[in-house]
DNA sequence: CACCTTGTAGTCAAATGTACTATAAGTTAT
DNA sequence: ATAACTTATAGTACATTTGACTACAAGGTG
């Protein structure tokens, strides 16, 4: 194999990963400050180069921690991007991730070749280089669909969690209130909800029961055809 | 830029093509036989290096047409492959279109690297090098969600069509009986089949009354949050 | 204890989906 | 011509799901 030193790079191909949070019913993008190279200043996607000796997959969730500090959320491929003249100074065939979290449970840290690191408000996004704004804009739509037919929502929760927390999620998601009973019940027939046999604590009102999500049981509908809606 | 002669090509990334065809009610893949290389004499998805000088969507139509002499058709992108392993002896990402066609409507004929390019029943295929089997299977997963929420069927269809072929169709895609009063009133109900008033000839019984698909209506209801649904 | 909040179960009508049956409109064989 | 056959199309009856709502349970607070 041609340059197999354990931390040479593929210099034609990088990541770029859109990070979407949840907080205050609305939708935020992680983005970090150039420190260095020919974007110096400029804010734009976490991104970087794919290692010889790693996935594409790796090679993200790497990426990721190194610039910003967010660390162990499942990030999800978006696409590749590879038009001629994306990235000024060569050719670089781009490939995106994307994840949806809650940014309260994460601390940011800029590092490597980052000089800083923030959540924006989608109204609030700077101009962004090279293609990254259509990258931006194809995730969005990406998302936008796929939480209603997907149970990517799951992830903006703690792992043990109560049917109200979900419901408020996804009303704050699709922008309209959920009959309490009827959206309990929707749930509670896909079985993708396990109980944990406990119940919140510190609350002033009636403890609920807390679930987590299966996904093993999701995975196995979705082979067979089950589609998730709400 | 570095190597940037005409013809220079990333030797890191390919590109491989799930070809779909719709065939006697079945799905078929096209798949070329290598001619030459390290899988000389075996099947395999057509794909090939991508150019310096070329978008990764136009490097997968002129490989495409190069191996099997299939043209002008909608390639869309499927996604990115990028385990380390995946290719044998060299680190090679690539980057999967695919699209849904008719073979009727194609004339094979191998060229460049291919000595030989087919159709297989997606029964038939034989072992496929390299990671195809996990490419084949994704765009499988992919194709069949794709067709249940978007009518991307009626590409296979002729303009006009009868109501009993648009149900073979997708008992095809979905690999599934559907009851004939129920699927009619189904895809009646939505709004998009124009009826031409016009019937079949030449067949040997009872004349079905021919359709057509009504996209304008179509793109005018997504808009309004209607999904195609089957 | 009364009284608050939230959790959980159940009811009922409307809409939808599913499995059929029935009949119509042609073709072909006798 | 007519019976037999094929496919088209309409209708029907039952089950399931959905949506709006009510009732009650469980726990905390004053």
């Amino acid at each position: 194999m041609p340059h197999e030193t354990p931390d040479a790079i593929i210099d034609a191909l990088s990541i770029d990963c859109l990070i979407f949070g949840f907080q205050k019913n609305e939708l935020d993008i992680l983005l970090v400050q150039h420190g260095e190279g020919i974007s110096k200043g400029k804010w734009a996607l976490p991104g970087g180069w794919i290692k010889y000796n790693e996935s594409a997959d790796a090679a993200a969730a790497r990426i990721l921690q190194d610039l910003t500090g967010v660390s162990k959320i499942y990030l999800e491929q978006l696409r590749a991007f590879g038009d001629v003249h994306r990235y000024p100074t060569k050719r670089v065939i781009t490939i995106a991730y994307y994840a949806l979290v809650k940014p309260e449970a994460y601390t940011l840290g800029a590092g490597f070749t980052a000089s800083d690191v923030k959540w924006f408000k989608l109204g609030d996004v700077p101009s962004l280089p090279y293609d990254h704004s259509a990258i931006l804009h194809a995730g969005l739509r990406h998302l936008k669909h796929k939480v209603r037919h997907e149970p990517i929502g799951f992830n903006l929760l703690p792992k043990k969690f109560t049917l109200l927390q979900l419901q408020e999620l996804y009303e704050a998601l699709l922008g309209q209130k959920l009959d309490k009973p009827n959206f309990r019940r929707k749930l509670m027939k896909m079985n993708l909800l396990i109980p944990c046999k406990e119940k919140q604590t510190d609350v002033s009102h009636r403890a609920a029961s807390l679930y987590r999500f299966d996904k093993k049981t999701y995975d196995k509908l979705t082979e067979k055809g089950f589609t998730f809606e709400l």
